[in-house]
DNA sequence: GATACCGTTTTGGGATACCGAGCTGGTGTC
DNA sequence: GACACCAGCTCGGTATCCCAAAACGGTATC
């Protein structure tokens, strides 16, 4: 693997486990040095995690992109869109048995599952969802959406009957994709998204103090 | 503006404007000599244009993007997501006068207007409209798209009576936001998108010969 | 005449040196 | 004591150099 992958994926991973905090200042020289890389590949990969969001510039600098509200709630509206337009054309398909293998991973989650993997299961239920469609557009649309909002997800105090709640909107909507049933699967669906935006924006509406006084920036809505 | 920027620039105006062929082999050199920029700032351009889908890595080096007949399909399809739900909730806003600002644009094109400003113009309905929606994902999702859609639909051999029922679609699409009326919106506009979609694709599939001989690298759908 | 082999050249990936702008801290003046 | 100013440092932006791998071309062999 080449350095500046190397690098990008590594400081992706600790931009999206919040080990560098939200709106923390970056120097090109001190990721350099963190990663043993030289600046070619640290600025490459800078720039490719700004097109993702994850990273922006900061008058002539580097910033983690801070946690904004207003943002969730755009993106939200943008996920909506894309969801419902991938879900609507995955249940036009003749074969739609590949819902098999998400509802698989949903189910691998239980009781003594760790929360990372509760996290990142939740979201790749709706990434893999949206590949079902076969639109390359609609798949990469959701999964960079999806990347956008990991931060704000793992930031959410979820307790265990949301979580439930969760994964009874996942199993319910595969079955009406399974079904066929376009319309209810899109009504599902834009249930569960709205319903997740609010519960995830209050949540952190609550918590922002609490957020910040961890050193995480959290732009208001 | 930096070298950086400048080069981006240049280079995204000669490949849109097809001044480099779809298909043609780019190497970091040549676009070193041909801006006067060093390797530096031309290795960011290329790394940002590969986001916007205009130049492509070939193995180890980098081409301009083939005009894909399937990925045109499927912008469309994406298009018509991101479209539909931008101009819904522009309907619903309550001061929709800038759809004037709009509608002026259109007007502004007449029999004397060259090639180059109507297929400008084109996009940038689609674009602005969606800007009127206010969310930033809604419009940024469909500006890319319209930027990746540009080489294709500058290919596009269009007859002025297909330029003109492009025309009347933009502006029976702005008067029924200006009505408020969201469904009939919605359905002109998705009419639109598919109606324009099949044009463009049959005019490119019917002309790919030509294009293949005049160095246009078209990928089937 | 075709093909296999080897040296040369080209190319992208990476490392590093340099520059100018902007920030910081310390000092001197009022 | 406060404020203005300046030196030094830091940082992103840029240019350039090195390297290994791949592409190219020529030659020798069959």
């Amino acid at each position: 693997m080449s350095q500046m992958q190397n690098v990008e994926k590594q400081l992706r991973e600790m931009i999206l486990g919040l080990e560098i905090g939200p709106g923390e200042r970056l120097t090109e020289r001190w990721i350099e040095s963190r990663f043993g890389a030289s600046r070619t590949p640290v600025r490459a990969a800078l720039l490719r995690l700004e097109t993702e969001g994850l990273v922006c510039r900061d008058g002539r600098g580097w910033t983690v992109s801070p946690i904004n509200l207003a943002e969730l709630e755009q993106i939200a509206v943008y996920r909506e869109a894309v969801e419902v337009a991938a879900v609507k054309l995955t249940c036009a398909l003749a074969d739609r048995s590949a819902v098999d293998v998400i509802e698989a991973m949903l189910d691998s989650c239980d009781a003594g599952t760790p929360r990372e993997e509760w996290h990142r299961v939740g979201m790749d239920f709706h990434i893999e969802l949206a590949r079902l469609s076969g639109n390359e557009f609609l798949f990469r649309a959701i999964r960079d959406a999806m990347t956008r909002l990991s931060r704000a997800r793992w930031l959410e105090v979820r307790d265990e009957a949301a979580l439930g709640r969760a994964w009874a909107e996942h199993h319910a909507i595969l079955a009406a994709v399974r079904a066929g049933d376009a319309d209810e699967a899109a009504r599902l669906l834009s249930t569960h998204i709205v319903g997740s935006r609010d519960r995830l924006v209050t949540s952190l509406h609550n918590d922002r103090r609490g957020l910040r006084a961890r050193g995480f920036a959290v732009v208001a809505a």
